[in-house]
DNA sequence: CGGATGGTTGAGTCACATCAACTAAAGTGG
DNA sequence: CCACTTTAGTTGATGTGACTCAACCATCCG
């Protein structure tokens, strides 16, 4: 957190958002010809509650998430507002051969974010060997968490709906950290994940309620930014994720 | 509709599937070593109700649509079914780097496949600029399509979900022939289309029948496979489609 | 110390899931 | 070609769970 860009606290959702996405893509630019062997220096740090591309904007380039969590948000046409995920570390977001962001991503905590030009990686799609694995491996990967999103929104209830929401937490995050998954780490606000799980932000709260009731989960404060979960009964857990039992 | 397999109408849901899927992999196996040249000798006639490819099974590669209309369900852990989509001419299913199928993929109507071998693909990738341009392209559909599923399961109402399905078969099939879109060809089961939208069959026939009664839309017999439905208000059909209007 | 935001809790309404019975259509076998 | 069986779809009655509106805490900020 030193040489990031100025500006570490802006709002969202406000018109700057246009400014800092001008700004974003010129340091990006700036660093699409990164060396293959450098790593470390094309990484930005940025803060929390910034928006990195915005839904509409002409998509040059993707970033890999090195730390943090990110909200992906969309806006439909009658004005609804759908969350499709909150990818974290070892993610990559914006890899498609579109025109244009099909959606807005956010930064909800410190985030440190290496940009990937579009034009370079495919570059080296066409050689290198490895490059290829790993686009195969992201698509393969993004297929999968659509799936696993659709596969929360056919559930029926909505205790269901959070229960398997957070397991997907929990394979996430370890596959991150070397947690043992007992503690879950939730960036983004309930009013987030009510969106994610399509119900309301109210039944939301009630149905952590039920499951903190039922002896499943547990209130561990809170970390750096996000409260914190802790996981008491995983069986449970996961039985609640079913939907006729 | 000559040199196809066996069997042209065996039972779905049965364990004969298993052996009607061994069968057809026979056939793709022996199918995969098409010619890069040569389209048309390596299209199959497919009859309806034919498993394409099974839930789990190896993935070796993947089939174009050339005509017809398929199924891509999917078995939970839990047992719940859930209905991905319902591609039709001119989409491929299977194609990404994955280990195994994700999903079953069958046949609702007779349908013509076009094979293509996972491997020379990926080696034309590497080389053709035209493949490569449509390889990305077929990424760039493959997540709208699912964000567009997710945006249907979004939405609250029964009505909203069954409106928003029918718009998008719409525009689907227009894509297709060169239909005005007054008419929807339906060739999946009503339950099946409950299954997409996760609401109840019930729920969906009842929500028809408020179309129906809305004047939105008309029964209008039924064609080769599937039944017909006539549009009669498009504009009260794309409201119907927003949720709080 | 107010203001704002995120979260909780309560009461009421309504829509959907569920169970059930019934109709329609299509496939089966004599 | 006609009974028979099976499947898809319809309609009704009923309970429950989620949305909505509302008021009320907690926390974070300036």
């Amino acid at each position: 957190m030193n040489n990031m860009a100025e500006k570490p606290e802006a709002g969202k959702f406000f018109p700057e958002q246009m400014m800092l996405f001008k700004e974003l893509v010129e340091v990006s630019t700036s660093l699409f010809l990164w060396p293959e062997d450098v790593h470390d220096r094309t990484v930005r740090n940025v803060p929390a509650g910034r928006v990195v591309v915005r839904q509409g904007g002409k998509q040059e380039g993707a970033f890999e998430i090195v730390s943090g969590t990110l909200k992906l948000s969309q806006v439909t046409e009658d004005g609804r507002q759908i969350i499709l995920g909150f990818p974290s570390a070892g993610e990559v977001i914006g890899l498609t051969g579109g025109k244009e962001y099909r959606y807005a991503a956010e930064t909800l905590t410190i985030a440190r974010l290496r940009p990937v030009l579009w034009k370079a990686f495919y570059e080296r799609l066409l050689r290198n060997h490895s490059t290829r694995e790993k686009f195969l491996d992201w698509i393969d990967a993004q297929e999968q968490r659509a799936q696993d999103h659709i596969a929360i929104l056919s559930l029926q209830s909505a205790v269901s709906k959070l229960a398997t929401f957070l397991l997907s937490r929990i394979s996430q995050q370890r596959k991150g950290t070397g947690h043992d998954g007992m503690i879950i780490d939730l960036p983004m606000t309930q009013r987030d994940i009510a969106t994610y799980l399509a119900i309301a932000p109210e039944t939301c709260s009630r149905a952590m309620k039920k499951l903190r009731d039922g002896a499943t989960i547990e209130d561990a404060g809170r970390s750096d930014k996000g409260q914190l979960l802790k996981i008491l009964n995983r069986e449970r857990l996961s039985e609640s994720g079913m939907d006729h039992a």
